[in-house]
RNA sequence: GCUGGUGUGGUGGAAUGGUAGACACGAAGGACUCAAAAUCCUUUGGAGGUAACUCCGUAACGGUUCAAGUCCGUUCACCAGCACCA
């Protein structure tokens, strides 16, 4: 009888006890595999069944691999700064340190128990101070590139929870956990100018074999477009309004002028007599939200009195002030065209503005002088070339993309190895530390006094974050790091970077006074490399040693879910790209594939929660079920990108299944089943199966492999077949229940691991058959099966068809029109 | 609104343009059992026929093809992402 807990725990101890050995070798070659799954957020939660679907997937992958001879490396680590442990923490009042040593802890037995083939020597978690010390290190080297600055932004503060939020964290202007109101408050942050790589972040995506969807919504999220910028002069001044626009071949279309409110020109256009009402919309604008502006029905704004002079007609045309103009897009000012664009005709419509058609259906220009009858691409062109020659514009080219917001007021994540100085001692600055320097100063005003960043020593990292007494944020601006005085006041020295507590005497005059950053940064930085760090976990002198790096990258296989392809995806290629610029690694991109898996539902198609009680625990089903029925079921349960509702009662079929596997193994041994019906029928289902299996797992199709492996086992359970087959066929099972396919494999009479043989390759000679069945189609109709020998010419295979009585009654005395032999696809079709 | 994607039995789903519904779940009947569980066997898209078998059937309508779940067009529904991006 089949006990799963017996064989499991037999296994799990044993190979635990160096019974298998997936160590790599020192010596890789090109057959390497580097398999990543998105590590963890080690949640009180505990793992979910969704997390065990894609870490199976690719251990299945990992495993097929390792057999078929390649060097697989398949690590796992933790993602573990974060805001829910840093609220688990204080709702419980611990330490986020201890909360996070908790979760991984329960994490890790959890994961135990499941037969996932990982390198745990390589484990990584993000919040140990060896492992964000290269974070930190990444990050002064962008802050010495000049990819990092400050700038302030409106961010999401709760009064109540005294807390700045994520935008995620915000639901209808209140806080998604409690529901208390929050409002728009300007924050000086850090941030990363991720769009200095928006070009290239876009065009790379061609070199990469990410699955379409992933691509396509990373290239809408980065936003490209092209288009030219171009100048309006203001009516009686010399002013210039700059513009973008993607419709230049529009150009005589263009009625009015609008800039967004917060546009620094609008005051100096404004004439007098709009003053105030220009004013009072600036007003009404600030106080909304960027939710409110955009839920607004209609469209509002206010002629600012100024007029702007067309490029090419010279005509005068009214300046207007509307919030449906976003600053921080293009220039901040558009040009209307109310005739061609649906925004500009709502605005024109309400305010009874100009309205001139520029393009025919046909998009032929009209009402366009010299230009009419040109086409709208040839426009384009013509019309930037003659703009360019006026120097009135040029072409440009616009992303959607915004620079990264980089700090949280918060305490759980890395701090900044930064200190704030005075302008004095910023100038007194010498020596090797100047090197770390941004080309442009960093400064900051705190109570209007000016304070300049400089970075930290690099013998300095990891910078650990301090013990504090209490992890609730303080105040607007404030994280609870300000607390840790000791922590925050220091010596900094002019000439090396090093900081010290004040607490201690100062050493010499080259000390000065400082204060470190007191924000941590976002949980994206940590994620943004960990895939780097698994190829050296322990390197103390470089993030990873070189040569490492130029064996293991690109990952070849990275598997996520659909809710990291726009931020951390993105993110991470920004950072590797970045690295790969100073040298530190050797290739542009950092994953070579990107897939998806699908999401796990509760039963009945709704997303499982905590709340609805509707989850599924993975221990307790490993615990009735065995982890290999686990596994079978997740991969059986459709197809592995799609989203899917757990149903307990396909685990049991599967359970069912592997039953029978072990059953009939016993059967074979004890010698008490029928003879082989059909050998060569065997052999050629045998060897299909080994093609099928290899290209399936290949192929991400696991359901389909699981059916196939049943379907074969429904053929043979039966039959006493050759104990050479039952061990192919435990070897193809043995990825995806590699418990159980180890103890059988065991029973008959191997001494070393399964997981260590050899993947078995498919015989072709086999997959020939001797006799092959066609099909008869006539009139598009199937409507009977003529077997006939593989050697058969054309005219024999016609002949037999047209013998078949069958075919003949079909045909009844007609002649057939036209016989198509199909040998690919053993068909015939007969038309009468 | 835009961009992708998906529509197949009671359910999850299979199907390089070539036997639609593999495999599994569920259900019904049967065997074993004092009984139950477990296991095993049979049936299981719809309609008609004693039967061999026939016809219909992959969201809807049209098209291409000897042949369409699959390719093309239109429509509808659902899912995901983006959303005043000039």
């Amino acid at each position: 009888m089949y006990n799963h807990r017996i064989i499991e725990q037999k296994w799990i101890q044993k190979w635990a006890e160096g019974f298998v050995d997936y160590s790599l070798d020192k010596q890789i070659s090109d057959d390497k595999k580097y398999i990543l799954v998105e590590f963890p957020f080690p949640s009180g939660a505990g793992l979910h069944v969704g997390h065990i679907r894609s870490y199976v997937a690719q251990d299945i992958k990992a495993r097929m691999y390792r057999m078929q001879g390649q060097q697989v490396l398949y690590p796992i680590g933790w993602d573990a700064f974060g805001l829910p442990t840093e609220n688990y923490a204080i709702q419980n009042n611990i330490s986020p340190a201890i909360a996070t040593a908790d979760n991984i802890n329960n994490f890790k037995k959890q994961l135990a128990v499941l037969g996932l083939s990982f390198d745990w020597s390589r484990e990584i978690n993000t919040t140990d101070p060896k492992y964000y010390k290269w974070t930190q290190w990444i990050w002064l080297q962008m802050f010495k590139a000049g990819l990092a600055y400050q700038d302030t932004t409106q961010v999401w503060w709760c009064e109540e929870l005294k807390t700045v939020l994520a935008n995620e964290e915000v639901i209808d202007g209140k806080s998604e956990r409690g529901g208390h109101p929050c409002t728009r408050v300007p924050l000086r942050q850090w941030m990363l100018a991720i769009t200095k790589y928006a070009d290239r972040l876009d065009k790379d995506l061609e070199t990469v074999d990410y699955l379409s969807v992933i691509k396509t919504q990373q290239r809408n999220w980065i936003g490209r477009s092209e288009g030219v910028q171009l100048k309006f002069q203001i009516a009686n001044s010399t002013q210039f309004v700059e513009v973008f626009t993607t419709r230049i071949d529009t150009l005589f279309g263009v009625t009015f002028l609008v800039l967004a409110p917060e546009h620094p020109l609008l005051n100096k256009i404004t004439t007098a007599e709009y003053q105030s009402q220009v004013q009072q919309y600036h007003e009404q604008t600030k106080s909304k939200s960027d939710l409110d502006r955009q839920q607004e029905k209609y469209k509002t704004g206010v002629f600012t009195g100024a007029y702007a002079i067309h490029p090419l007609t010279g005509k005068q045309i009214p300046i207007w002030t509307a919030d449906y103009v976003l600053m921080n897009y293009g220039t901040g000012a558009v040009m209307a065209v109310p005739a061609h664009d649906e925004r500009d005709r709502e605005f024109a419509e309400k305010y009874n503005l100009e309205i001139i058609n520029v393009i025919t259906e046909q998009n032929i220009l009209e009402n366009s002088e010299s230009y009419n009858s040109l086409s709208t691409t040839e426009a384009k062109l013509q019309l930037t070339q003659e703009l360019t020659n006026q120097n009135l514009g040029q072409q440009k080219i616009q992303y959607k993309l915004r620079d990264w917001v980089f700090s949280r007021q918060r305490y759980w994540g890395e701090p900044f190895p930064i200190v704030w100085i005075s302008e004095h001692d910023y100038k007194m600055l010498s020596g090797e530390i100047t090197e770390f320097l941004p080309p442009k100063a960093i400064t900051r005003e705190v109570d209007d006094i000016l304070q300049y960043a400089v970075p930290l020593a690099i013998s300095d990292l990891p910078l650990e974050l301090p013990e504090i007494e209490s992890y609730i944020p303080q105040g607007l601006g404030d994280g609870p790091l300000a607390q840790a005085k000791d922590w925050v006041e220091v010596w900094y020295n002019i000439i090396t970077g090093q900081a010290i507590s004040r607490q201690n005497p100062r050493p010499d005059n080259t000390w000065v006074e400082g204060m470190r950053e007191t924000d941590t940064m976002p949980n994206w930085a940590g994620s943004s490399w960990y895939y780097l760090r698994y190829i050296d976990p322990n390197n103390d002198e470089v993030l990873a040693d070189k040569n490492l790096l130029q064996e293991w990258l690109p990952v070849d296989l990275y598997n996520g879910g659909m809710e990291h392809v726009t931020v951390h995806l993105l993110y991470s290629r920004f950072w590797h790209k970045f690295l790969y610029d100073i040298g530190v690694v050797p290739t542009q991109e950092p994953y070579q594939t990107r897939i998806k898996h699908g999401m796990i539902l509760a039963e009945g198609g709704v997303k499982m929660s905590k709340s609805k009680g509707n989850t599924v625990d993975p221990i307790e089903m490993v615990e009735s079920f065995g982890a290999d029925s686990l596994r079978v079921y997740e991969m059986f349960m459709g197809p592995y990108d799609e989203a899917i509702a757990w149903d307990t009662k396909g685990l049991i079929g599967c359970s069912r299944f592997l039953k029978r596997v072990y059953q009939w193994v016993e059967d074979i041994k004890s010698d008490n089943l029928e003879p082989i019906q059909d050998q060569n029928k065997l052999d050629y289902d045998i060897n299909y199966l080994i093609q099928k299996i290899t290209q399936d797992i290949d192929n991400q199709k696991y359901n389909t492999c699981i059916s196939s492996l049943m379907e074969f086992l429904n053929s043979y359970q039966k039959q006493n077949i050759q104990i050479d087959y039952i061990k192919q066929y435990l070897k193809l099972l043995a990825p995806f229940a590699p418990h159980l396919a180890e103890e059988l494999w065991e029973m008959l009479g191997e001494t070393t691991s399964i997981h260590q043989s050899q993947w078995p390759q498919y015989d072709e000679t086999k997959l020939v058959q001797s006799k092959i069945d066609y099909q008869i189609h006539i009139n598009g109709k199937m409507r009977d099966i003529v077997t006939v020998s593989a050697d058969a010419t054309e005219h024999g295979i016609q002949a037999q068809v047209l013998n078949s009585p069958k075919v003949q009654q079909i045909l009844n005395s007609n002649t057939p029109k036209k016989i198509i032999v199909n040998q690919a696809k053993k068909i015939v079709i007969i038309i009468s």
